[in-house]
DNA sequence: CCGTCCCTCCCCCGTGCGGGGGAGCCCGTC
DNA sequence: GACGGGCTCCCCCGCACGGGGGAGGGACGG
């Protein structure tokens, strides 16, 4: 019997590929396509797929809410392969907290696409598969904004600071950051410091710009 | 005869989904893919296809550049699709600048997606289509950055503005800009006031943020 | 020809921001 | 028990930033 695959995407045009990619091949089948979080459940529980293939940001339901509500209602959830094109963005991560199985690039060959499905399937748990990390590396080397997520993962911000710099990049001042955490102004100066050290940034607008060209935040 | 289409991507999975949709067409043949900029031109030199189908940022040679070279080059150059995430995406006008002649949403539904290769094809230059309007228009219902886009549309920022912007999300102080545009900075603040007071933010890091979510800048 | 818009530059002024330095607390590890 | 790291808070200080207001010149269209 075939791998029975959902997918999940906002973009038409990313479904038609997954589709094209994944029918190729005589063991997977896809089992049915939804645009949005939201439409997730009900077709769940309709179709019975084996693997849902879900990007993390979509309308009305993303990626992460969906893959909670999954795994809160369904009785035998399916595999959850959380397909991404920032392998930095911090919803993959937190999709994964939320119980997903695995995650994909979009920017992943058809064989490398396929490989997950497969692997997916079969209840191998692939985090951080070779695969992705050659991926993020190679496409480092061709283009994108790959300085920025080096110094992102050079910089190793704590919790808290990385807590700053999202609400910094949400256009917060100190003040209000310090209102949202509950802390002193000055607590928040200390972190933002420490965030614009590390980041190398001169201000708290360089700062931003590397959390968005680094994936640690996205448009959206 | 049919319409014969280059697909010109970095994903392996946007190249599929485009093809998937345009395949099922009779009257549209795939007559190959590129995944970066550089390799467009030897390969429409060598299948002479009817329309080029190509994202704006790639690696290597982007989609604008790739079309000023398109028809510095070539003979008789093919017509040129941009296809593209973000409506309001600089780029994309910046492509249509350098020749291009239409412009289409990933986003955009299959059928669509069809309709504006065949119209390509024929001639009619589909710089604002209203299938695209209305496509931004729904989308802005579902969900995602639209209060970000609206806001830009609203601001109707001047040409200089525009640079401003640009040059604040790269991190630039109102001094650096200033001596990038070889004006005073009291000239830069005028405008950077302007900016501000357009797009509703208190400071230029919330600007920097609306550029971003807006599409007017992006990641990458 | 006059109004409007854009770009340019100028003044004053308050303040949020960021640098530098120090300090106490808790909680791990060694 | 000592040490280090993370989170918390405090001081002083200089400055870039942003608000408010004004003003001149060039381009374009009514």
């Amino acid at each position: 019997m075939p791998v029975r695959v959902l997918l999940v995407d906002d973009e038409p045009l990313v479904r038609a590929g997954l589709r094209a990619v994944l029918e190729a091949q005589p063991d997977i089948e896809v089992a049915g396509e939804a645009a949005d979080g939201a439409a997730v459940i009900p077709l769940v529980r309709q179709l019975r797929p084996d693997v849902v293939a879900m990007d993390v940001r979509m309308p009305l339901l993303d990626g992460i809410e969906a893959t909670r509500a999954l795994l809160r209602t369904v009785a035998e959830p399916p595999k959850i392969l959380v397909v991404t094109t920032f392998e930095n963005d911090e919803y993959v991560y937190e999709a994964l907290r939320a119980g997903a199985d695995g995650f994909l690039l979009k920017r992943a060959r058809p064989a490398e696409i396929v490989h997950a499905v497969r692997l997916i399937a079969e209840g191998e748990s692939l985090l951080f598969p070779a695969s992705v990390r050659r991926l993020a590396a190679e496409y480092g080397e061709s283009g994108g904004n790959r300085a920025a997520r080096a110094e992102l993962e050079r910089a190793r911000l704590t919790e808290r600071e990385g807590e700053v710099l999202r609400l910094m990049a949400r256009g917060l001042s100190n003040a209000e950051i310090a209102a949202r955490l509950v802390v002193g102004t000055e607590t928040v100066k200390s972190h933002v410091s420490a965030v614009l050290a590390k980041l190398g940034a001169r201000d708290r607008t360089q700062a931003v710009i590397t959390a968005y060209e680094s994936g640690f935040v996205a448009p959206g």
